[in-house]
DNA sequence: GTTTGGCAGACGCTGTGGTCGAGTGCCAAC
DNA sequence: GTTGGCACTCGACCACAGCGTCTGCCAAAC
């Protein structure tokens, strides 16, 4: 049953609308619809009269109390205090997003996102657009993590002396991304060959998978004639197999101060979730991760408050999705729980869509792989 | 008189020991310091019996209140409330600034520096480190920015086709500072002539100033055979004069989240705060202006509060200092202007000086200009 | 069984008044 | 110029009362 929550980590897909958790009737998941939304648009407790006004519900403000007590009871929303009005917890967030049918943007919005990535000149702009984009639209922090790269094709390999025991390697992909290595020989070289040693990694590496240069490299260093393999080995050393995969995954983050402007993340918390942006390898496992939750791997996913397994983002949601051309990478939006999740999540989708579109056709006419 | 300050601006370099203000007797400054330590080191306004158990003076705490009642009204020290102890002004900070010798580092921090910049591999890299390195130093926000590279040697320059309208132009600086750039070409061309051209470009450019690539492509565009002319007219729009001068001046910012440590900033001057280090170029011209404040180029420079032009900076301080290899970078912390200066001074130099020697290093033993 | 109006109760918010203590400014005396 | 002393100011803290909001519950109506 792709309804059955996952009651151990509470994630679940969003983009499934209308599907109810088996507790909320009809009236309920309206009620509770109504409380997110009230308190998503001020910031204050709502009570049971306000919901009747906004809701549109023909009962009196009694019957809405009855029904608050029952999604109280049952954890979606709870009381800060005996005399105010209720707010949603994280399960009742997750119980909103679930219900919520995932809109497509305005057009006027469209628009705006595919002339903004349009422009870019190659796949970091790209992405540093992106991120942009995500975070003005939003006004939530954005980020966009770079695929990996070994699946592109290797377009240049260069190799700079630089004095005789240090040389440059640069290593560019089919969109343009610089991947760049010291390359410290053990053995003093002339730049001659350096040079010849250039030719031949240009010879057998350009046009391959970048995954396959490092194998492709630790093949030429037996082959090669003695007085070069100083080099190589040092080039293979260089050129790590994770080279390609995870230390190239660059993640561009745009509009952190967003985080800063909003009161219910209190200073300790907003400082910790800020230390956490610069550590870019967990940002960036975080944003996989929760790009991959649920089922549909072509929709936006939500991580909201505890369903977080770092504790630093607990009172924060993260919106995210997967994006793909060769490899995967994904992008999404962070902000405090109470956020504006419908938007959070069309906004995601149709940024993540205008990405996949515009980096496709940047890597050119030459679709096959 | 180097004695004299700007009135205008209020800057003053520190690094001048001892230059006292004429309106400071040997007494009033003694009085002064012990405020700003105190309170910088406990955020509590600090009353008069207080600072004459700290500064160790042989007066009565009504002679303490005397010397602070003529600081008051001259505007170094301020007062909260009636009832309150007294706080610095700008103006406080900026005089205990003046008054104070900057220390050389323990050596255990110097030889900490020292080992993580040596560990650098190419100067993004050192930058990078540095800015990490500063900010936990000393709990602050720190950020280095880029020297602009037109007199750094040009090691490399290789234009790589993508499609038949545009190619991938890259350029390698003599620290293995990459600038790439998308080459738009008008008429569709062969990779033929793109890699004809390249060969042009690398013969005559390769072991020049950065700065001198443009006039050079400038120059072959009207030499060159008719069939490369697309091509060079192509790089000559991608090289534009400003390539190696700004818009390379990458800044690199490291601990931000420090910023919402401090209570004393609050919300929303810190939301301003995050936004304008978001602002790159903002952010690098502030820094650069700091660095030369003041006479004494190779000494760091404070802007104090009051003292920035740049309005939201104003609840803040930043420490800076101009470092030079061929062409100057700037590199400095930022944080509230309730801040240890003394700490911040003295790393800022210190982090300054060793990348000094790290990037001239790192440029090798080819030393000429 | 559901819905409703009504009502008591809880409780945060605000404002008032009173005490406490830190720190000052001032002054007369040294 | 320095000092002890003293009156004064004012924020911090607390208790208390009044107000308004929102709840939970209940008995009656549907």
């Amino acid at each position: 049953m792709a309804d059955q929550r996952d009651a151990a980590a509470g994630r679940m897909s969003a983009g499934m609308p209308g599907r109810m958790p088996e507790d909320l009737d009809e009236r309920k998941a309206r009620v509770l619809r109504t409380i997110v939304a009230e308190y998503v648009a001020n910031g204050q407790p709502v009570g049971s009269s306000r919901v009747v006004e906004t809701a549109g519900l023909d009962v009196s403000s009694a019957t809405v109390r009855n029904e608050m007590a029952a999604l109280e009871e049952r954890g979606y929303i709870d009381q800060p205090h005996t005399s105010a009005g209720r707010i949603p917890t994280d399960k009742g967030y997750r119980a909103f997003v679930d219900l919520l049918e995932v809109g497509g943007l305005d057009t006027q919005r469209a628009e705006l996102i595919d002339e903004l990535l349009g422009s870019a000149q190659d796949a970091e702009q790209l992405m540093s657009t992106a991120s942009a984009v995500l975070s003005q639209l939003t006004r939530l922090a954005a980020m966009v993590v770079a695929p990996a790269m070994d699946e592109a094709r290797c377009k240049l390999i260069e190799l700079v002396p630089l004095g005789t025991s240090s040389a440059l390697l640069l290593l560019v992909d089919d969109t343009g991304r610089v991947v760049r290595r010291n390359v410290e020989i053990d053995t003093p070289v002339t730049d001659d060959d350096v040079a010849r040693v250039r030719g031949v990694l240009a010879e057998q590496v350009i046009g391959r998978r970048m995954g396959d240069v490092h194998p492709t490299v630790e093949g030429l260093v037996d082959e090669a004639p003695s007085e070069l393999r100083p080099v190589l080995r040092a080039v293979r050393g260089a050129t790590s197999e994770d080279l390609t995969v995870d230390l190239v995954r660059r993640v561009f983050v745009g509009g952190q101060a967003a985080l800063a402007g909003d009161e219910s993340l209190e200073r300790g918390a907003l400082g910790q979730v800020l230390e956490l942006i610069e550590e870019r390898a967990t940002l960036a496992r975080v944003l996989d991760d929760t790009a991959a939750d649920g089922g549909d791997a072509n929709a936006p996913h939500a991580r909201i408050g505890a369903e977080h397994d770092v504790e630093e983002l607990k009172p924060t949601s993260l919106v995210s999705q997967r994006y793909q051309v060769v490899r995967a990478g994904s992008l999404g939006v962070l902000g405090p729980t109470r956020m504006d999740y419908g938007a959070a999540l069309s906004t995601v989708r149709a940024v993540s869509e205008a990405l996949e579109r515009t980096l496709a056709h940047l890597r050119g006419p030459d679709q096959q792989n």
